[in-house]
DNA sequence: GAGCATTTGTTCGTATGTATC
DNA sequence: GGATACATACGAACAAATGCT
């Protein structure tokens, strides 16, 4: 028979396979995953079987089921998934603290345990805001910022970390978006203070100037409400 | 609740309907929710179309149905309830560190609008701790341990914070409990000078003593490992 | 332990709307 | 517009687990 037991928690299974495949980064996130026929003969469960599976993995916000195009993969964590649902981008107060709690943390790690390569990310990112900037094209400067202070929890080294930051990095892009496009400032010379704080290993100065940075907006923020 | 109009997304809106019943808190956590048959009547939904709902917030990670009792309210958040699962307790230097972030800087902010309730909460569980511990009762101390780091974060104020740190909860309290019956400290001394300084107003020192005292752990983790 | 009512678990069949060709 | 395939929703019947008497 099956590998795949019949009768009970048969979709959990299935479930866990495709969670699992997401997860592992088999089918990366914006990949399409194969047909229900194919995973229905991959598993050996029935299509029915599947297609409950798949759709428990919509409800979780891991996939996206387009009719008569496929089902793609949304995000490789529900962690990440959830909280992009849920955040509630009008409490923005809330939502900055909340960065300012896991950005300052993570440029202390960052500082202690930032690679080659992490640097390197970092700067890549600061001279595509600074050129985006120039060039007039805010959103892809807005998107170069959220990058860069996701790479900075990036280069803290901790995953548990990092999908909860994740989830909120979808809300605090749209948020950059609109305040560029409002404000034009882009702070180059505090994010380019930031990364050579941390490539120079000093924690304290990197956690001081993203502290800084984040109070500065949370307070314009209390003078705006 | 509001009945339902027939057409696309039925499923969808009773899965609304539920969550708004358990996030609103009509339904607490603990509590049985009315059974299938009741509520394919209260909301004028086939009996399949409410199991499907109820199934994708148990999939949430929000209900826990059992055969033959009924369906109870596990969690009144997804992204507790998500948290609370995907923590992987096995990383625990990531999960110190994700502590250290949130709880540091709900401290900081405790200390600027902790509420008199909220100081009367933290000494009524530093005393539960101390009372305990003098009994003996070790897996009580771990819990009271544990509720007085969430009433930190509860005397911060910021919901989305709070979403995020109960996540955290249940895996911390099991690790509080190992660790207790393993060295049977209680860092007594630690906690109520925590309390002292967010009930003083005094941020710098709330924030410094809890930087520390977590910092502790975290060393003597990374001695063991 | 036996019996009974309650509640969820599972699987059919059927009707109806909806997308696609 | 028509035909086909698919998705959605309803209902009914029975199985299995639980709790109470």
């Amino acid at each position: 028979m099956q590998s795949i037991t019949r009768g009970r928690g048969l979709v959990d299974q299935v479930t866990e396979m495709l969670r699992g495949e997401i997860r592992q980064g088999r089918w990366p996130v914006g990949s399409r995953i194969p047909t229900e026929a194919e995973l229905s003969r991959i598993t050996g469960a029935g299509r029915n079987t599947v297609r409950e599976a798949v759709r428990s993995l919509v409800h979780a916000g891991l996939l996206d089921r387009r009719q008569g195009s496929g089902t793609f993969v949304l995000a490789d964590s529900s962690v990440t998934a959830v909280l992009r649902r849920e955040i509630d981008p009008a409490r923005r107060r809330e939502l900055l603290e909340l960065r300012q709690a896991l950005e300052v943390t993570a440029a202390t790690l960052a500082a202690q345990r930032r690679s080659a390569e992490d640097i390197a990310d970092m700067r890549r990112l600061l001279a595509r805001m600074d050129r985006h900037h120039r060039d007039g094209d805010l959103d892809a400067a807005a998107r170069a910022d959220a990058a860069l202070h996701r790479a900075v929890v990036v280069s803290a080294h901790n995953s548990t970390y990092l999908q909860v930051y994740e989830g909120v990095v979808p809300t605090m892009t749209e948020e950059m978006l609109a305040e560029l496009s409002h404000s034009g400032t882009v702070y180059l010379s505090e994010h380019r203070a930031l990364v050579d704080a941390i490539d120079d290993g000093d924690a304290a100065r990197a956690a001081a100037t993203l502290h800084g940075f984040l109070s500065a907006l949370l307070a314009r923020d209390a003078g705006n409400g």
